[in-house]
RNA sequence: GGGAGUUUAGCUCAGUUGGUUUAGAGCAUCUGCCUUACAAGCAGAGGGUCGGCGGUUCGACCCCGUCAACUCCCACCA
């Protein structure tokens, strides 16, 4: 407990920490105020001494002036004495490089009592503090004159009085930046209050070295990282009390004579005073002061267990430290900071293993979105609009760890598509119920069985991956794009049974496995859908939300990549298909001129099924009058009985063989370059030797094609 | 004044420990589909010299320097 310089808010009559004072720019005047001198036997000196300053109503207060030991001007002040116009107190020269010599005239007034930098000079010289201010921001009986006057009706009267005088030689419009309370908007005075102070340094030690040596780890690291370091570092002491009549009031008690008993209860106040000799009779009376909002905020991690008021129950044991924080990092030091010193100082312990820090969401217009502006969504609306699941998707999907995201609803509407997919999902699989027949094959022997379970694994491992890292919004997106394109666009399609056509029982067991699969990958993010889904599936006992993960089961690559050269097959078909204006329902015979038939020969069925061929055939040559198209190494020639549009494909052609020859232009080029095989990693080096040969069999590919053409 | 961040498709944003022909997503745009899961959908397509300049390197969207614009934090010269 101390005086010390605080932030003092006159409106709400309380003291403000640091991060309660917002700072606005503004244009000021800057006054210029001639003092007369008197040297050091008492003899007026000619000319006196001219200051500016931004606070004339503050002269009273003065209790020195102050000038550079190094600036020429004022060498023969030594010893001097200058005189406050309007009340005539005499103060000394002092000097002190702290004073810039080309800042107004070189010669700063020090007001120790409403200034900090004047307040830390004046504790350097030793120079008393005169307090002009009552706490209501009206002057006080020290001012001496325009007593109980408010602060800005004085400054008037007192330039209005100094210019009068002579005392004022002249004003200017100066930019300067003051501090505003953010809980009444109250100009901020600078003042010498007596305070509860919270000593940080010692306790910044433990909490900066928790996180530099890793125990803690913040997500996303880097950027982060540095703030807490710095802050850390240059942590002041903590100004923890404040003047309001709500909160946790400061366990400390006064006796008649202002003597201070700190302890928990007033009844143990009360002992402490008696063993000092003090009457038991008489009275102590509590301070008045609560504390600081954060303060009991950093006792979080311990508190929510009573971990304070009943250190190491049970409970706190069991859950103390936990895992993961998730919060903003607007509050960085205000909580999380403080939580981290509060947990080494009580349990010795950190009271979280990582930190994550979610992104601001702002208004379109980039502001933070606050009550005061009342810009945040209404997110009851929201969840009626959208759905609970949308809302959390939209929110989660464009949010990567600790980048602001602009508000915007588009992302919550994809949520709520998304949920719709699902459902209509599950509808079809809940169709084929009804209709399902025998084992046709063995699942070993069904590719989009088979295809879909690696494909599931891969992503699983994927997802795990990311969720490690915290990449939250990248898990998401990946679990979308597993559902919505690789189970719903192209495993669904596959297997899907034609019109009238029954559903093999055991596909139909495993889409429902995956399915699931799939519901509890996702289950973190949308778990209302999910859960729901999970208990239409099948019936069940056990819920998503409580089942664990099992292990994820290695991947086969061959199938993966056979996998993907149907989608790609598929793709490429259905362009041309397209381009060549066929309609959908012309069916077709697909030829296939492959790199290598076994690639295709798992995948023949369902190639045919999704490009609407009839018949698929295997060539070793061109085929004249037919649509060609080239696939990497792989040719299709698509065989019709409708007219044939030429122009297109021609042109398509000759634009892709023109990017090849260019292409393989860089590639030779690179390779010709003896520095670059002399440095490159051998992998590197054969990848290029690969381009070059693809690049040229392609080429060939293609201009066998335009020769049909 | 000090520090940090951002700049990638029309918009909002991912991503890249420097090397895979074509840098991704959603929305928006264009073409074709009312195909019995889904038109809030399906099948395709177009769109980016990855802010400018310079450097390092065999090779830069990625590393370094610099400039510019925007944002945030810290400090606060009377």
């Amino acid at each position: 407990r101390g005086a010390r310089m605080i932030h003092w808010d006159p409106a709400a009559q309380t003291a403000l920490s640091d991060e309660e004072v917002e700072y606005k720019d503004l244009q000021g005047n800057l006054y210029y105020l001639q003092y007369a001198l008197e040297d050091k036997n008492g003899q007026p000196l000619p000319g006196g001494i001219s200051i500016a300053t931004q606070r004339p109503e503050t002269i009273m207060g003065d209790t020195a002036i102050c000038v550079n030991p190094a600036d020429e001007r004022y060498q023969h002040l030594q010893g001097a004495m200058a005189i406050v116009p309007l009340i005539n107190r005499r103060i000394p020269i002092i000097f002190d490089d702290y004073v810039d010599k080309s800042f107004g005239t070189g010669a700063l007034k020090v007001t120790p009592a409403h200034d900090i930098n004047d307040y830390n000079l004046g504790l350097k010289h030793q120079l008393p503090v005169i307090d002009t201010l009552r706490p209501d921001g009206t002057l006080s009986e020290a001012a001496e004159i325009y007593v109980g006057l408010d602060r800005f009706a004085a400054r008037k009267k007192i330039i209005a009085e100094l210019k009068e005088k002579g005392f004022l030689q002249k004003e200017e419009s100066y930019p300067t930046r003051l501090g505003y309370s953010q809980r009444s908007g109250a100009v901020v005075e600078p003042r010498i209050s007596t305070q509860w102070f919270l000593k940080m340094k010692d306790m910044a030690g433990p909490a900066l070295k928790a996180v530099v040596d890793g125990d803690i780890r913040i997500h996303p690291g880097d950027k982060f990282l540095a703030t807490y370091k710095y802050w850390l570092e240059n942590v002041k002491d903590w100004c923890i009390s404040r003047q309001l009549w709500w909160g946790q009031q400061i366990p400390a008690w006064y006796d008649a004579d202002g003597n201070c008993y700190v302890a928990e209860t007033e009844e143990a106040a009360k002992q402490q005073a008696i063993a000092r000799g003090l009457p038991a009779d008489k009275i102590l009376t509590r301070d008045e002061d609560v504390l600081d909002t954060w303060f009991s905020s950093w006792l979080w991690p311990m508190e929510v267990f009573h971990g304070i008021t009943r250190p190491g129950n049970e409970e706190l044991q069991y859950y103390y430290p936990t895992k993961v924080l998730v919060t903003g990092q607007d509050i960085i030091f205000f909580w999380v900071a403080r939580m981290v010193m509060a947990g080494m100082e009580y349990e010795q312990k950190i009271p979280f293993e990582d930190v994550y820090f979610t992104g601001m969401v702002r208004d379109k217009q980039g502001r933070k979105m606050s009550k005061s502006l009342g810009n945040s969504p209404d997110l009851l609306q929201l969840i009626d609009n959208f759905g609970a699941d949308a809302v959390r998707f939209g929110i989660m999907i464009s949010s990567p760890a600790g980048n602001d995201l602009l508000f915007d609803e588009a992302s919550l509407e994809q949520g709520k598509f998304f949920n719709n997919k699902l459902w209509n999902a599950l509808k079809l699989v809940k169709m084929w119920e009804g209709r399902q027949a025998l084992t046709q094959e063995p699942l070993a022997d069904s590719f989009a069985v088979q295809w879909f379970e690696n494909r599931l694994h891969e992503v699983r491992a994927e997802v795990d991956q990311l969720m490690a890292q915290f990449k939250l919004s990248e898990a998401l997106k990946t679990i979308y794009s597993l559902i919505w394109d690789d189970f719903c666009s192209w495993y669904l399609e596959w297997i899907k049974p034609g019109f009238e056509q029954l559903m093999d029982i055991s596909v139909q067991g495993k889409t429902v496995a995956f399915f699931t699969e799939l519901m509890q990958l996702l289950h973190p993010f949308m778990p209302f859908i999910t859960e729901e889904i999970y208990h239409l599936l099948e019936q069940r006992q056990d819920d998503l939300c409580t089942k664990q993960f099992t292990a994820i089961p290695a991947t086969a690559p061959g199938i993966l990549a056979t996998g993907a050269l149907l989608k790609e097959s598929i793709t490429s078909i259905r362009d041309a298909r397209n381009k060549a204006k066929l309609k959908p329902k012309e069916e077709i015979v697909l030829h296939i001129q492959p790199a290598d038939k076994d690639n295709f020969r798992p995948i023949e069925a369902l190639l045919a099924k999704q490009v609407n061929a009839k018949a698929v055939k295997y060539t070793s040559d061109a085929l004249p009058g037919t649509i060609s198209v080239v696939m990497g190494k792989d040719k299709f020639y698509i065989e019709t009985d409708a007219p044939l549009e030429t122009g297109h494909q021609k042109e398509a052609l000759l634009k892709e063989q023109q990017h090849l020859v260019n292409f393989l232009a860089a590639v030779e080029k690179k390779l010709s370059n003896e520095r670059f095989v002399e440095n490159a990693k051998p992998e590197v080096i054969a990848l290029e030797r690969r381009k070059k040969t693809d690049a040229e069999a392609r080429i060939k590919l293609i201009e066998e094609s335009l020769k049909d053409i």
